[in-house]
DNA sequence: TTGTACGCGTTATCAT
DNA sequence: ATGATAACGCGTACAA
C-alpha cells in the first residue's frame, strides 16, 4: 500500500540511529527533548509510519480480532457489527470479518486465524456445537475465544448474551396481562435455537403457570420467507378455535414473517392471534409491522465483549437484561 | 493465539534445516519426497503453521484489505459485505471492516490501513469528496484505492457502481407506460447523493421528456423516519392537486420511510402517489412494502471489484446494470 | 541519553 | 537436494 519509509531512512536523515527514531515514537522512552524533535520532523518529511507488520511480529500482538458470522439474514447483526468495529477501533483494535458458510466453515476459520496472529476469535451468533469448539480449540483452557449473542455451555469459553430467561419472563408476563392463554412458539434453526436458549424459558415460564404451549414449530433458516410459509401451514391445517391466541419468534425477521402470513390469511392482529419478535430491530417500529419485541441491549453485549477482550475484565459469561417494547402487535 | 511451533522447531523434530521445513510448505519447492514426507509428519505433531505475519513481512502482501463504511442503517449493506468477504476468503484474502464516524475518520483509517500494510483499501459507499481522496491518498497514481457503491471523479481511483443512468430510465420509461407524469424525487445527505448521481439522471430523464420534477428535497441521513418526516411535511404544506403523483426515493429505506407516512396520511398507494425505492433489499418485497424497486447487481458488483482487487482485471471504472422490481407501490 | 547485538519467523538467493 | 547468509522492520536488553 504504498511505499512508505523505515525507521532507518528516518535515522539517516536525522542523523541519528534507527533505535533511536524508535524511542521518539515510543510512548515513554528515554530520549533528549531536542533529538526527539529533530527525529519528529524528518519523520514527518518522509511521512514515516511504524510498520505494525513488524511491530507484531516482534510483540507477538497483532492488535486485531477475528469475528466469524454465520448468518447475514438478520437484520440486528449489522448494528451489532458497527459497534463492534467501532468500540475495538476505540481501542485501537480491528475487527475482521470472517464469514463462515458451506465453503468456509470454523475449521478453515480458526486456523486463519491462527496463522495470521489474530489477538482473538469472536463467534458472533454463529451455528455451531460446543463440541466441535472445543475441537477447534484443541482443549486450550486460555485460548482467547469469545461467543457474542450465544450461549456456550463450555466454561472456559465466555459468552455474551441477552438473558433469555430474564427476557422471556418479562414478555410472558406481559401476554399473561393481557390475558393470551394459547401460546405458540416458532423457532429458528435448531442447534442455534438451542443455544439462544429461548424457546426453553418460554415454556418454562408457560410451565410454571400450567399453561400448555399449544403450538410449535421451528423452520429450517432464520428467514422472513420460512417463516410466513410455516404459519401460513399452520393456519391452514388448524382451525381458528385450536390456534394459539398468541404467537411468539425467536426473533424479529421470523416474525415479520409471521405477520406477512397472517395478514395474508386475514387473521386479526392481535385480535385473532398477537405476535411478538426478539431482538429489537430497527424497522421492527413501523406501523407496517408496530411489532412488540424484546431489544437486546447490543450496545452493551458488545462493551462487555471487548472490555473482556482486552483483558480490562475477567472472561466470563455474561447475561444482559435488554428491554421489553410493547407495540400494538401484541 | 495459542503458542504455535515454529519451523525451526519442526526442523530439530525432523532432523533438517528449518530451510527445508519450509520448501516442504512452499507448492512447487525442489525437496526430495523422503524428507518431504518426514518434516510434514513431524509438521503434524507439533501442529506447525507457517506464520503468516512473517511471511508477510518478508513479501511485502497481506493478503487482507480493509473496507471503510460509514453508513450502516441501509440493509443492503449487510448481503454485500457478506459477499465481499465470501469472495475474498475464496481468494485466500480477509476483509477488515473499518467503520468510518465521528471518532475515526477516513484519515485515521487510511493511516491504520497503511501502516497494518494492508494490500489494498475499500471505500464501500462512503461519504466523502474526491478532493480530500487525493490528499488521503497523497496523488499517488498507483495507490491500491477502489470505490464500491459510490461513483468518483477520479480518474485514477476506479469504482464499481450500478448504473444509475440504466436504472433510472428504465425506471421512468415504466412509470411513463403507467402514466404518472408529476415527478418527485427524495434523496439523501446532499455528497452522497451526488455521487450516486440517481437524482441527476432522474431529472435528465424527465427534462428530457419536457415533464417539470414537481417535487424535490434531501434528508440529512439515509433513515427511513427521517425521510417520514421529510414527506409528511411535504403532505402537510401542499395540496393534493399540487402534489407529485410519483415519488422516486433514492434507496429502499428511504422509500420504506415515505410509504409510512402516506400510510399515516391516508394517502392511497399508489392511486394518489406511488412510491419507489432504489437497492432491492429483501424486506421490499414484503407485501406490508410491496415496494417497486430496483435491484442492485451487488453479487456482480463484489466480483467484479475482487478481480480488479486482485489484478485479475485491469482496474477500470465500471457501471453494471442491475433489475427493475416492480410491485404494488408504483 | 544514545548506540549495539540479537531476536521475532518467514522468504529470497547463493553456495555446497 | 540441502544448508547457509541476508533481509523484511521493529522491539528488548544491555552496553557505552
Amino acid at each position: 500500500l504504498g511505499r512508505s519509509s523505515t525507521s532507518a531512512e528516518v535515522a539517516k536523515a536525522a542523523g541519528v540511529s534507527k533505535w533511536t527514531v524508535i524511542r521518539a515514537f515510543t510512548p515513554g522512552a528515554r530520549i533528549a527533548d531536542g533529538t526527539r524533535v529533530r527525529v519528529l520532523e524528518a519523520a514527518r518529511a518522509l511521512d514515516y509510519r511504524p510498520n505494525l507488520l513488524a511491530r507484531s511480529l516482534a510483540t507477538r500482538t497483532t492488535h486485531s480480532v477475528a469475528v466469524l458470522v454465520d448468518d447475514f439474514a438478520n437484520p440486528y447483526k449489522l448494528p451489532t457489527l458497527e459497534r463492534l468495529a467501532a468500540t475495538l477501533q476505540r481501542h485501537g483494535r480491528l475487527a475482521t470479518l470472517i464469514n463462515i458458510n458451506r465453503d468456509y466453515d470454523h475449521f478453515e476459520a480458526i486456523a486463519a486465524a491462527r496463522q495470521r496472529q489474530f489477538d482473538a476469535i469472536v463467534l458472533f451468533g454463529t451455528e455451531i456445537r460446543d463440541a466441535l469448539i472445543t475441537e477447534l480449540t484443541g482443549m486450550t483452557r486460555d485460548f482467547p475465544l469469545f461467543v457474542l449473542a450465544r450461549e456456550s455451555t463450555l466454561a472456559h469459553v465466555p459468552y455474551v448474551t441477552c438473558d433469555s430467561k430474564a427476557a422471556m419472563n418479562e414478555l410472558c408476563r406481559h401476554f399473561v396481562v393481557r390475558g393470551y392463554r394459547r401460546p405458540g412458539f416458532l423457532a429458528g434453526p435448531r442447534v442455534m435455537s438451542t443455544a439462544l436458549g429461548r424457546q426453553r424459558a418460554f415454556k418454562a415460564f408457560w410451565a410454571r403457570h400450567g399453561v400448555p404451549v399449544v403450538f410449535e414449530t421451528a423452520v429450517p433458516r432464520y428467514d422472513h420467507s420460512a417463516a410466513a410459509e410455516a404459519v401460513s401451514t399452520y393456519l391452514a391445517t388448524t382451525p381458528p378455535e385450536l390456534r394459539c391466541d398468541l404467537l411468539m419468534c425467536e426473533n424479529d425477521i421470523l416474525a415479520i414473517g409471521a405477520l406477512e402470513a397472517l395478514r395474508r390469511a386475514g387473521v386479526g392482529i392481535p385480535e385473532n392471534m398477537a405476535v411478538a419478535g426478539f431482538d429489537g430491530i430497527d424497522l421492527a417500529s413501523l406501523a407496517a409491522f408496530d411489532l412488540t419485541t424484546y431489544r437486546q441491549p447490543y450496545e452493551e453485549m458488545v462493551d462487555v465483549l471487548v472490555e473482556m477482550l482486552l483483558g480490562h475484565k475477567p472472561p466470563e459469561s455474561v447475561r444482559l437484561k435488554g428491554e421489553l417494547v410493547v407495540r400494538g402487535s401484541a
